[in-house]
DNA sequence: CTGTTAGCGCCTTCAT
DNA sequence: ATGAAGGCGCTAACAG
């Protein structure tokens, strides 16, 4: 059974390759008799025109890439759930590459989304250096980037922001008001801008407290349920009159929680436990947990939002989007 | 900046297209001299060889495409990136597909993919009549099935199942033997596969004691936690005697917890519950959730090891892969 | 080992 | 409103 070509079908309808052409791609120059009759040949003889020549001929894909470190993180996936969704009306496709935050990974990924020829990109939680991927990213015709800021403008890429100080502010100053005053911050992997900008708000808010700021207090640690408890039993060995901790994220903070079940501490009583993000599941463990509630899969869809506004010429703004985080109070901080 | 192309390079060379196109491409008919010659110069150009030109001109995408029905349900999730990291590893991408259960988004996903030529596809959970989907699927040089039994073999289509109705009787039987009775079971969508066989197995388990099947015990729900607190409530409501429940998934089971909780009912000394999967998250809610374990990551990177397998000719076996599920015991249900 | 000649399947431009 | 010619960027098949 040979596949079914443009021309197979012009040759059964008697008339040009130009003229099917016209048929299925709803052009103005034909008559509504001959298209319909045209549409009618191509859908009996099951003719399904093939997306990769006709991109090479209009160099176009209609498709998008969109890195992330980890799509089993709920935070990413629900990130592309959203970013999916959009593209889904707007009848772009998505091709998604998982990177576990590895630098390497990273730039395979964006050559090879580039000599895909994605029509753009979101890049989630980028970890390379800003010199080692701008002359790559140069390349896309458009793109966002979710958790990362640039330090000098592109001409067509924009950025999806998490306001993370005032986030990290808001997560200290609810312990700080509780009373808190060891507190400590597993603050994420090391090169996470989020983790940084975090700490920065922390640090705003213990000095509003007038509390000291202690490095020992401050651990990076890996973006997961093992990292989690690794980095707070490590803090909890070297500092243990702490009463609070800041967790880069839900996963983080359920490590954290079960480093201190393990280490016979009690949450909230003996550690009032905060995580970030707000996962799905964040209110149906024990203690319910309190976190910094991010809107990650309308993040997602406002990422496709503006991606293909960039792809189309239509970018409304110029300035970078930002979201806020929201506290909410479960029993792990009450 | 004209982007730079094959030929660009073969006059900077001073050679012909074929033998740039030879030395990219490491064939073995050229010198290796001219070979880094032509590496050399093609690398200082910025030279990224097309893959949209090179699939039509090859008919290899060596993309696949993924169809979940929800990339945020951490049961595909993880699937997905099982099979991702495989792609990874043999240089395949991933076009990725949510379709919310939806037969027509099913529909129009593998039609889209089809038009992108994949190379091959893994349809996870596929809800659409088999006799509306097998002459699409036929389609595709190579698919795999995950959770889904064709009624009859196909050629290049293979299927990862799940022993669903052992899974189902082991769960019930559990149960059963715990003293319990009066089990209801929230057995998930219509039109799941997987439920249907889950339900053979829970009524395998009644009869195997003696317990009389009752339908009413039984009810279609939606796969996530409002799904289970709806099915619950609706399950309580008419049957005030349950001591047990079977959930369709952990999510499902979430909900019933919740459901629960609301009618004051404890768990799990007034009512036994059990989910499937065992998600990341089963063990760190509260009461820790009983559930039957599903290898999901294994599952991903199973189907993908075999849809490669069959897309390059190298089917070492030509019988469904089956996975068996594991009763893991927490308190939801000792 | 290297070059030439044909496509892959479609779209764009210009005629008619 | 329709058709013819040329090209998108690359590889396959054959020559030399």
């Amino acid at each position: 059974m040979h596949k079914v070509t443009i021309s197979d079908v012009a040759h059964e309808a008697g008339v040009s390759l130009q003229t099917v052409s016209r048929a299925i791609n709803n052009k103005a120059e034909i008559s509504p008799a001959t298209r319909e009759r045209i549409l009618k040949i191509s859908s009996e003889m099951g003719f399904r025109p093939s997306s990769l020549a006709r991109n090479l001929a209009t160099q176009q894909t209609t498709t998008i890439g969109i890195i992330v470190p980890d799509i089993a993180n709920p935070f990413f996936s629900e990130i592309v759930r959203g970013a999916g969704d959009l593209a889904d009306t707007k009848s772009y496709h998505v091709l998604l590459c998982n990177t576990d935050e590895d630098t390497r990974h990273e730039m395979s990924a964006l050559e090879s989304l580039l000599e895909k020829q994605v029509d753009g990109v979101i890049l989630c939680s980028l970890r390379l250096e800003e010199t080692d991927f701008l002359k790559t990213l140069d390349q896309f015709s458009a793109a966002v980037l979710i958790n990362r800021d640039l330090s000098s403008p592109m001409q067509r890429v924009r950025t999806i922001a998490i306001d993370d100080r005032r986030g990290g502010f808001t997560a200290v100053n609810h312990l700080l008001a509780a009373g808190h005053r060891k507190i400590g911050f597993l603050v994420g992997p090391e090169r996470s801008e989020s983790g940084a900008n975090r700490l920065k708000g922390y640090c705003d808010g213990l000095i509003e407290y007038s509390v000291r700021i202690d490095q020992d207090l401050v651990l990076y640690c890996e973006p997961s349920i093992a990292g989690g408890i690794h980095a707070a039993n490590k803090l909890f060995e070297s500092q243990q009159d702490v009463t609070g901790v800041l967790c880069f994220n839900d996963l983080t903070a359920i490590g954290a929680m079960k480093a201190c079940s393990e280490s016979g501490l009690d949450v909230p009583d003996d550690i009032a436990i905060i995580g970030f993000d707000d996962i799905l599941f964040a209110s149906f463990i024990t203690p319910a947990l309190t976190t910094m509630r991010i809107p990650t899969r309308e993040i997602g869809t406002s990422a496709m939002r503006l991606l293909i506004d960039l792809m189309e010429d239509r970018v409304t703004t110029d300035s970078r989007i930002e979201f806020q985080m929201e506290l909410v109070v479960r029993e792990s901080a009450p």
